[in-house]
DNA sequence: TTGTACGCGTTATCAG
DNA sequence: CTGATAACGCGTACAA
C-alpha cells in the first residue's frame, strides 16, 4: 500500500520544515561555472581565474550558500572538530576544579586553530560502550583525554584504533609511543619533601594515593627519593584513595603506625583537606605538632583550616599543549617525544 | 559503467594510515546479499529474512563493521547529536556552578536517548561567528542554550534558523513560539517577599538585576506584585549587574537613597555576597538590622556570612527537562506549549 | 523479501 | 585554468 505519495507532474519539493539550504551545485549554476570550479573557489581559492572566484562569491553571497560540513566530511574524511573526553566516575560533574581548568586549556588551544571543541561527559560505566564507539568511528578527528581518575582500560583500545590522542597525565597499561602531558609528579613530590626537610623535620612519612594510578606512583617515588637522598628511613607509608575520606583514614592509620611522625606528605590537596580533619579529632596541632604537605592547588588547598602548602599542577597550561600536540598529530606536524612534564610549583601556606 | 557492478574481488584498498573501516559493501559481499539488505538488516531489521539477517551479522562481526556516521548522517540528514550552548562572558568557563547543573542535567536527558551531547563553550566575541555557524550548518540536529547571562541577540537568529533550539531561562527578543523552560521568577520573587512581609518588614527594597535581562525583568515584577498586594511602598530600587561588585555598589546607593529600610530582596545571591560586603563596612548587621533575601542557591548562598535566605532554582531539572522537549521537538513528537516554568524553593537560612 | 539505482553535497582526479 | 566524472559510505524509494 503506498501512502500518501500521489503522481504529481508538477515537481513539488517535499515540505521540509527546515529551509533548503542552497547546494554548491546552484552557486555553480548562478556562477555558470562548473561545481568544481566553485568549490575550488570557496575553498583554497586556489587555480581559479579573477574571473570566475569574482561570479562565484557574488552566488556565495546572493544565495547565502553554506557548505555542507557533513558532505564536506565525507569527502576530506575529517570532521574538523575534536573532543575532550571527561571520564567521571560519580554524578558530580564538572564540580572538580581539575576539569573546569582542562576545559579552559583546551578551549585555549583549539581557540586559534579552526577546530570544534566537542566535551565528552563519559559516566565509566557507559564509557566503554557509547564514548568510545563515539571516538573510534570517525565523529572526530582525535581527542584528548582528561584521565583524571583511574586509568581505564579503554584507553589502550583507544590508542590502538589509530585515533590521535593525547592524555592529561601519564596513561598506564598503555603503549609507550602514546603522547601525554604530566606534571612531573616525581620531581615534585620531591622537592615538597625537600622542602619539609629543610624545615628540619626527620621523620617524615606520605599518605600516598591507589598503587594503580601513575601519579600516585610518582608521587611516591619522589618521596622515596627524597627521603634516600637525605639518608632518612622512608617506612611510613600509606595508601589513600584520594578521597577526602580516604586520607582521613588514612592518616588514621600512618599515626596508629608511626606515633613519631612530625611531617606527612600527602598525595593529594583533597587527602590532606580529609587528614587534618582528623588530626583536629586527635587534638594534633598543624604545623606545630605535624607538618602537612599536600598537592595540587586546584581549589581546596585555600579553604583547609589551616590552608596548606602544596605542590600547585599547571593544569590549564597542560591542557592547553594537550590540544596543541593533537593538532599538530592531526595536520601530521612532527611533535616532541614523550614526556611532555610541566614542573609543579611550591605553594607555601600555613601547613607546612 | 555503472558502480554497482564493478565489485571485484581483487581489489586492493589503498594504504591508508588508519586501519581501513570496513564498508557496508564489503559486509554485503561476505554475506552474500546486497548493499540495500545489509543495510536493513544492520539498521531496523525489518522486512529482512531470519537467514539474510543471520549472514549479515555474521559478516558484521568477522570484519567488525561500524557504520560510518558521516555517511550515515549524509544519507539521512541527521547527526544523533545535540548541543549544550554555553555563552561565557569571562575567561572563567564553568567555574560558576550554575554551568555544572545544566550540563549534569542534560547528560541526564541526553543519557537514555541514543544522542550525544556536544558541548560548546562559545565565548561571546566567536559567538556570532563560529559557534553559530557551526549549529547553522547542520552538525547537530538541535541545541539547548544556557542563557545564564545577558541576552544575545543571535539567539533570534538561531531560533529563526529552523534549529530545535530549547532555551534555559526566558530568552528576550526572540519570536513567543521559541521554547524554553524557566523558573517562575516573578512567582518566586513575590514569595520571597512576601516572605519578608510575614516577617514584619515594611520598608522593602530590592537590589534588581539588568534592566535588560528577562530573569531581573521578572524578579523585579515578583517583588512589585507583593509590595503591591501588601499595599506598602515601592520605590526603592536600584539595578545591579548581576556580580558581586556590582551588588555592593547597588546596596550602597540603596542605603543612601532609602536610610529608612529594614529588609532588600536582592534579586541574585551573587550581587547579595557584595552587599553584605558593603553592609558589613558599614556595621549595619544582617538580619538584626537588615535582612537580606537572595536567589539562585548555586553554591554562594551557603558560604557568605551569614548564610543567605534565598530562593532555589532547580537548575539540573530545568535542565534536563530542556533536554527531553528537544528530544521531542527533534523526534517530531508533541511537545507541550511554553512556559514551562519550575517552582523555586523557599530556602531558610540566617539572613532573613 | 530482495536487489537496483539514485540521492545526499563535496572534494579529488584527470583529461582538455 | 576548467569541466566531466568518479569517489566518499550509506539509506531508501521503487521495482521485481
Amino acid at each position: 500500500m503506498s501512502s500518501e505519495k500521489t503522481a504529481s507532474a508538477v515537481e513539488v519539493p517535499p515540505a521540509r520544515v527546515r529551509q533548503a539550504a542552497p547546494t554548491i551545485r546552484q552557486v555553480a549554476a548562478l556562477a555558470g561555472v562548473s561545481r568544481a570550479t566553485a568549490s575550488r573557489a570557496i575553498n583554497g581559492g586556489h587555480l581559479v581565474s579573477d574571473q570566475a572566484r569574482a561570479a562565484v562569491e557574488a552566488a556565495v553571497a546572493s544565495l547565502g550558500f553554506v557548505p555542507n560540513p557533513v558532505a564536506r566530511s565525507l569527502a576530506t574524511r575529517r570532521t574538523g572538530s575534536v573532543a575532550l573526553v571527561i571520564p567521571e566516575p560519580n554524578t558530580r560533574v564538572l564540580t572538580d576544579p581539575f576539569f573546569a581548568s582542562a576545559i579552559n586549556g583546551m578551549a585555549r588551544a583549539v581557540e586559534e586553530s579552526d577546530l570544534q571543541l566537542v566535551l565528552l561527559i563519559a559516566r565509566r560505566d557507559g564509557w566503554s560502550t557509547r564514548t568510545s564507539r563515539y571516538l573510534t568511528t570517525g565523529h572526530v578527528d582525535g581527542a584528548v583525554i582528561a584521565s583524571h581518575h583511574r586509568d581505564d582500560t579503554l584507553n589502550r583500545t583507544l590508542v590502538e584504533s589509530g585515533l590521535p590522542v593525547v592524555f592529561i597525565g601519564r596513561p598506564l597499561d598503555v603503549p609507550p609511543s602514546a603522547r601525554y602531558v604530566d606534571t612531573d609528579n616525581a620531581h615534585a613530590a620531591q622537592l615538597a619533601t625537600e622542602h619539609l626537610i629543610t624545615r628540619g623535620h626527620r621523620r617524615i612519612g606520605t599518605v600516598a594515593g591507589p598503587a594503580d594510578m601513575s601519579a600516585a606512583i610518582d608521587r611516591l617515588a619522589g618521596w622515596n627519593a627524597a627521603m634516600d637522598a637525605a639518608g632518612l628511613r622512608a617506612d611510613a607509608v600509606v595508601h589513600g584513595d584520594f578521597t577526602a575520606a580516604g586520607g582521613a583514614t588514612a592518616m588514621a592509620r600512618l599515626l596508629d603506625e608511626h606515633p613519631d611522625l612530625d611531617a606527612v606528605f600527602v598525595a593529594t590537596d583533597l587527602m590532606a583537606s580529609g587528614a587534618l580533619g582528623e588530626l583536629a579529632t586527635r587534638g594534633i596541632r598543624v604545623p606545630d605538632d605535624l607538618a602537612i604537605f599536600g598537592f595540587d592547588d586546584l581549589g581546596v588547598a585555600e579553604t583547609t583550616d589551616p590552608p596548606l602548602s602544596t605542590m600547585g599542577q599547571p593544569i590549564e597550561d597542560m591542557a592547553t599543549r594537550a590540544g596543541e600536540i593533537l593538532r599538530d598529530l592531526i595536520t601530521g606536524v612532527d611533535v616532541p617525544e614523550n614526556p611532555v612534564t610541566f614542573p609543579a610549583r611550591l605553594i607555601l601556606r600555613d601547613s607546612a
